[in-house]
DNA sequence: AAATGTACTTGCAAAATGCAAGTGAAATTT
DNA sequence: AAATTTCACTTGCATTTTGCAAGTACATTT
């Protein structure tokens, strides 16, 4: 699986690698849902094949933009995270949403967040990205946002 | 040629149309390049194969970013320009730019309009703007940029 | 120890992409 | 005005990617 690149452009040079269906519905899911796990990602509404998803995976992992590491909770899980690279993504997400919400049908709650960014887009942009590079899931106790599923935080 | 919608997500519908590796590529060279005919399209550096541009022409003619008019210089040709749909993707692709910018190895042209999206996105936005709405090509003297190719502009 | 959960892998059909050549109308050259 | 070239596609076919269903292997739960 090589990814060849078409030209010196930047914006042709990022679609080589985020031009598809699917790499940023998987960064969407660890940026905005708290999603981490290889199931978390199967189970999102799009419904992604197995092995696309598990191809995307790889490639991600080799841009260097997702990483896997041991789940810290199970032996039987891993745990993707985004590295800077893919928490430099953020920005080009919610210009996505935006753009999503300004033109195309979408869910209440998605407008809802839209609309969070639009209001004060550094603001979000600066909580969110401390929130996901914190290493730990107990300490990922996110902000609380309308469009965000929170992991679920041990308070016993 | 249909598109079906995977999701209620703004993220996932706005990838159900310009979620491949051309789509954009041609707003790119509408939005930054001066570019308005099949034939300036089918030149660029990525090579796009031409039964590929002429599906990607009628499916963001459809999506309503695009519009076909006849060429207002040569019968022979015809003239793509974008909606105003099509140019509030303005934002997401200045963020294509800047991180491909960041993370890609690109041209120094690129790297010198990405900087001044970088020093003063809001100004270049609108000026930008500004000129894709204008109707025809005489109009279009546009603003001067070092990775914009202007039209040429006749003085006679 | 058996059943279930988790992260994949495999095989194959269907769709998208890529390449080369062809078509027809308009513009240009001879 | 006939021939050539330009322009915007279209067509046929090989290759690649995607999508679906089933299977595998290891970890955890019962």
């Amino acid at each position: 699986m090589k990814i060849r690149k078409r030209s010196d452009c930047p914006v042709s040079s990022t679609l080589d690698i985020l031009g598809d269906k699917w790499s940023l519905l998987i960064i969407r899911d660890i940026m905005f849902q708290g999603k981490n796990t290889y199931g978390d990602f199967a189970q999102s509404a799009e419904k992604i094949a197995t092995n696309i998803l598990a191809d995307r995976l790889m490639l991600l992992d080799e841009a260097g933009i997702v990483e896997k590491k041991d789940h810290p909770e199970s032996k039987a899980k891993f745990y993707y995270r985004l590295t800077e690279k893919g928490i430099d993504l953020m920005p080009l997400l919610m210009e996505v949403i935006l753009w999503g919400d300004k033109y195309m049908d979408i869910s209440a709650e998605a407008r809802i967040f839209a609309r969070q960014i639009r209001k004060d887009k550094g603001t979000l942009l600066k909580a969110l990205s401390v929130d996901l590079r914190k290493q730990t899931t107990k300490e990922r106790a996110r902000t609380s946002l309308p469009a965000t599923k929170a992991p679920r935080t041990r308070t016993t």
